[in-house]
DNA sequence: GCAAAAGTGTTACTTTTACACCCATGC
DNA sequence: GCATGGGTGTAAAAGTAACACTTTTGC
């Protein structure tokens, strides 16, 4: 049998969204070298534990989030120097949440669980920049073509929080009348009966919900969401 | 320190491309429980090792081929007993070759080595079949929206050989006027001065060639490569 | 009545689709 | 001269892009 002195991490890249700004959850460590520093929340995977399990449970204990949204990022495994105590292969996932859903709380390893807007996250340990910055070019490119932005929305939400998601992740302007044509053609997205309005002033609106059942209707009959336009 | 008692390995989707036909390497194993059986090409990483290198070094000692394109696929480790003698987490790779290039030589590990067409592979070792799936999807997908098809090509080509390959691993028929109008649209695949002719009859075509240079040039001023249709 | 956000259609332009005949060669 | 594969243009249709005013509400 192969001898092997390598440990299997994983990490993940939480995003979520409020009030047009993009945040990516990270952890304080409270041991070790890097004690203080902010990092991904990850950790090593148990030996009979799958690795989606071990992502979920990580979450949990360092944040007590649940995400919305989870999928395989990438593993990073070239650079054998990137954890300096010894080799760790780390398998990213990429992960959407509605920060409004949850109260963040540290728990066992780490110290402090925050939001970071993006545009402005700190210097995090290891690799962490890196795979932040992959994860977030994949959340910009998979907006567009998978209807993944109402993983980071309430459930029901008005037409423009979706327009203003958009925009603010996109980082650029959206012709409103537009998108919403393009959205509401797909059929995926219902209004309600509701009524709300938000703030002092202006028009109430209606809101909606995404209607993921029938999304994964129209998936088996070759739908293809795809919204690329200025 | 933590205890884990986990291996890593990568494993390789390589796929080549002749005639009309794709095809997926394979290698038999020579020794172990599943020797005999076709497997991926692949193995257990060296602990100083990046993962890039090792699926190199495999893929050179297994089939004795250096390949065109490789890129990282994803990492199999949710399945805790996808290899039966102890847990075994797989980093898979996607990678393109013109079987032209090489005659296949198994070596070491390997007792031989075979190109399979896709559509007529056999039960593979572990959860190869599976790898091998995902990998067709991609390949399917990416090949509309990146330029990777050139890389299953001969360095010259016709602009038949070209569209042939579209319709064969896309399975559908591409109609050849606009095909050839938009692919000469992007500017990226240049005319040669040479003529030839393939077979006993036909006209003679030009050869073209793929201009990686220029592909690069305008990736930096946003274009978009992209073949989408019928 | 005014400030703020919601809601709504039309036109020009670009892109995509559909489609068929002539050309060069070997036999 | 015929069989085989290479090379080419145009018109209809669909989709995308650009654009501005009216409605509802709170103050």
């Amino acid at each position: 049998m192969i001898n092997q002195n390598i440990k299997i991490a994983v990490d993940a890249i939480v995003f979520g969204y409020e009030k047009g700004t993009l945040y990516v959850l990270a952890v304080q460590q409270r041991f070790g070298k890097l004690a203080d520093r902010w990092v991904l929340p990850g950790g090593f995977i148990l030996d009979d534990e799958p690795l989606l399990t071990a992502v979920e449970r990580e979450l949990k204990e360092e944040a007590g989030i649940t995400v919305n949204y989870l999928e395989q990022l990438g593993t990073f495994g070239d650079d054998i120097k990137r954890d300096e105590r010894f080799r760790v292969v780390s398998v990213a996932y990429f992960a959407l949440v509605n920060p409004k859903n949850f109260v963040l709380k540290a728990d066992t390893d780490a110290k402090d669980a925050k939001w970071f807007p993006v545009a402005d996250v700190p210097q995090l340990g290891y690799d962490h920049n890196e795979m932040l910055n992959l994860a977030h070019q994949r959340l910009k490119s998979k907006l567009t073509y998978q209807p993944i932005g109402f993983d980071l929305l309430d459930h029901e939400f008005l037409f423009s929080d979706l327009e203003n998601l958009y925009c603010s992740i996109l980082e650029r302007d959206i012709d409103r009348r537009n998108f919403r044509k393009k959205i509401l053609s797909f059929g995926i997205v219902t209004e309600t009966d509701k009524v709300v309005k938000i703030g002092a002033s202006g028009r109430p609106g209606k809101l909606f919900t995404f209607d993921k059942t029938k999304y994964n209707r129209l998936l088996k009959e070759n739908f293809q969401f795809d919204i690329r336009f200025a």
